[in-house]
RNA sequence: GGCCCGUUCGUCUAGGGGUUAGGACGCAGGAUUUUCAUUCCUGUAACACGGGUUCGAUUCCCGUACGGGCUACCA
């Protein structure tokens, strides 16, 4: 037994996540708390892929694993592609371990073989939706504690698949000691007897999970709360193996939820989203016939724009008919519970790490770094997703996350996710980036938009624009017009304030622009001031004409600097083509 | 349905037997600014409900409601 005063110091902690897609923000939050316990205690953080699923697996999804730890900062210590001195850390080649170890519970007593098949196991779920393979039916069900051993030998030589089940004992008690929680009891007779080994000779995570936990002495296992209630299975696992004394300390989680209803749902999206989740019900249910799309766009039309009474729209009643009870609960599902890949593009935020790109058009989706955002902020945003320091400081770096990380300080209660909040932690980020930094982040953007700028202008565009942008993307999108032409102009505001008859007034004014020796900020302005007080303007009657003029937008940084980094040549033809323009309009009228 | 977990402003949360229940996001207003943004100031808004325990409960206990998870030869 490990001693009271040993407990902090070694701890090996794992993140274990299965590769069948893009890894969730939920679990990259859950390897970021992993980390930062590991690292607060001077311990090892260490990956396990989880890929006992060969039906789930995805190629490309280790990579794509691993790539998001890198972004994000999370470097493991142990891991397939990381060294480490328990490995392997790919489940699937461990195989002979689980066999190993699946026979000593065998050997004990602690499991059986089952030679039910799935269908035989729906037929009994389909008689009786409650049930359950335990103590209380195993003994007419096909395995080998029911079957005369001859039987049972005779199945096993002739090659009949079977699976290892745990030997479920009743009237027991499973104890969880979890340390965000406290005492979780289950009573072993609501416990069913787990698959341990499936059909394939591959474990399942129940016993792939302890194994791995026990051999790899893991001393603490942060998840999601979606393990807690099979934990009780895991505590009896380790109680089979009699390895109880150095169990894990568990900690489980509470998940990342959509965001509420009412955050999102406006005037204008709320048709589109009706109408989308129309067509996701219908996609999904093929057999309602697509003649009802009218009536299911409506009904979720409905539903929605009664934005405050939406869980009691979705309420199921008696006297529904069986098509608006699936149809009521396909909405419950979509706009209540956990955080999933289908909120990100339903919604318009990112919900993985990293772009993803699937088979299909519907697996695809944009990440959090697509979208701009830097990993600091999004590791900074998580962290604060469900974990608290206590204190006011809302700015972590991942140094500092790690000085005050506990498990004590985590939530017990589900956290909304919430795009404006992960926004602003972006934009505190950029606020004070390194310049530098930031050019190597929004160059490949300026790149990608087909621009090479050189490192000076670069440098005095993030100068200007930081305070503009959010997301990198936003570098780009609110300031393209420093690479390329106005895309448009601000038409309402530039025929409100041009005056026709000024129109010479403002040709010589760029007249005089193009023959100013120096062309940066400070001369500019000296100019442009003398030239507002010789004709008696005021710059309210200017500046709007300049900032169209030049941007297309009256939004952007201050004009002078603005003129400056354009150059003189850029500058003065923008000015005279749209001057020119604002004649024509006013011209027509 | 059964089992398990949870419930402080719209959201993330601090707090805790006696507090003006604190901070942040959002939203609204104001100041600064050539616009926008930044920055600063102000405002908005919360202890789910019912019973106990107690001199006193938002805080402790029990119910109810609501939310969430699990209920596979998936993890």
């Amino acid at each position: 037994m490990r001693s009271k005063i040993n407990l902090m110091n070694n701890i090996r902690l794992r993140f274990a996540p299965s590769p069948t897609g893009a890894l969730h923000i939920g679990g990259l939050r859950t390897a970021l708390y992993n980390y930062l316990l590991a690292k607060k205690h001077n311990g090892t953080f260490i990956l396990r892929i989880e890929d006992t699923d060969q039906l789930r697996y995805v190629p490309g999804a280790e990579e794509y694993i691993i790539e998001s730890l890198k972004w994000s900062g999370l470097i493991p210590d142990e891991g397939p592609g990381f060294g480490g001195a328990y490995g392997p850390y790919r489940q699937s080649e461990r195989k002979e371990l689980y066999q190993k170890y699946t026979q000593q519970l065998l050997d004990k007593g602690e499991a059986y073989l089952a030679f039910d098949t799935p269908e035989e196991l729906d037929a009994e779920r389909l008689k009786d939706p409650t049930f359950k393979y335990d103590a209380r039916v195993r003994q007419r069900l096909k395995n080998s504690l029911a079957l005369p051993a001859e039987e049972v030998q005779r199945r096993v030589s002739a090659g009949e698949p079977y699976v290892v089940r745990l030997k479920v004992r009743p009237n027991e008690q499973a104890v969880v000691q979890d340390q965000i929680r406290g005492e979780v009891t289950f009573d072993t007779n609501e416990l069913d007897d787990k698959v341990l080994m499936k059909a394939g000779g591959l474990p399942t995570y129940h016993l792939a999970n302890i194994v791995d936990d026990h051999l790899m002495e893991i001393t603490h296992v942060i998840r999601g709360e979606e393990w807690l209630s099979s934990t009780a299975h895991h505590v009896l696992l380790y109680r089979a193996f009699g390895w109880e004394d150095s169990m894990p300390q568990f900690a489980h989680l509470p998940l990342i939820l959509k965001p509420a209803p009412e955050s999102f749902l406006h005037k204008e999206n709320t048709p589109v989203l009706a109408q989308r989740l129309a067509q996701e019900f219908h996609k999904k249910h093929s057999d309602v016939p697509s003649a009802h799309f009218e009536k299911t766009e409506k009904f979720a039309l409905q539903v929605l724009q009664d934005k405050a009474n939406i869980a009691v729209s979705l309420k199921e009643k008696d006297k529904d008919e069986p098509e608006k009870a699936q149809l009521k609960a396909f909405l419950k599902d979509s706009l209540f519970g956990k955080l999933s890949k289908r909120d990100g593009d339903r919604l318009g935020f990112p919900v993985f790490p990293l772009s993803w790109q699937g088979e299909r058009e519907d697996d695809s989706f944009v990440g959090f770094r697509e979208y701009g955002f830097l990993p600091e902020a999004t590791i900074n945003f998580l962290a604060l997703l469900g974990w608290s320091p206590g204190t006011d400081q809302e700015i972590f770096s991942l140094e500092e996350l790690i000085q005050a990380f506990s498990i004590e300080k985590i939530g017990k209660s589900g956290a909304r996710f919430d795009i404006d909040k992960a926004r602003w932690f972006n934009q505190q980020y950029i606020l004070k980036a390194d310049t530098a930094d930031l050019m190597d982040k929004v160059r490949p953007i300026i790149e990608a938009n087909g621009h090479q700028p050189g490192d000076a202008f670069l440098h005095s565009f993030i100068d200007l624009m930081r305070e503009r942008a959010v997301t990198l993307l936003e570098f780009w999108e609110n300031g393209y017009y420093f690479f390329e032409p106005p895309r448009s102009y601000d038409e309402k505001n530039a025929r409100k304030r041009w005056d026709a008859g000024r129109s010479g007034l403002f040709r010589q004014f760029v007249e005089g622009l193009s023959i100013l020796p120096d062309f940066s900020a400070s001369p500019i302005k000296a100019f442009v001031e003398g030239f507002l007080q010789d004709n008696e303007l005021k710059f309210g009657e200017v500046f709007p004409l300049l900032r169209i003029g030049l941007a297309g937008t009256m939004q952007g940084p201050a004009v002078f600097e603005m003129m400056e980094l354009l150059g003189k040549q850029e500058t003065v033809g923008r000015l005279k083509k749209a001057f020119q323009l604002f004649d024509e309009w006013v011209a027509q009228g």
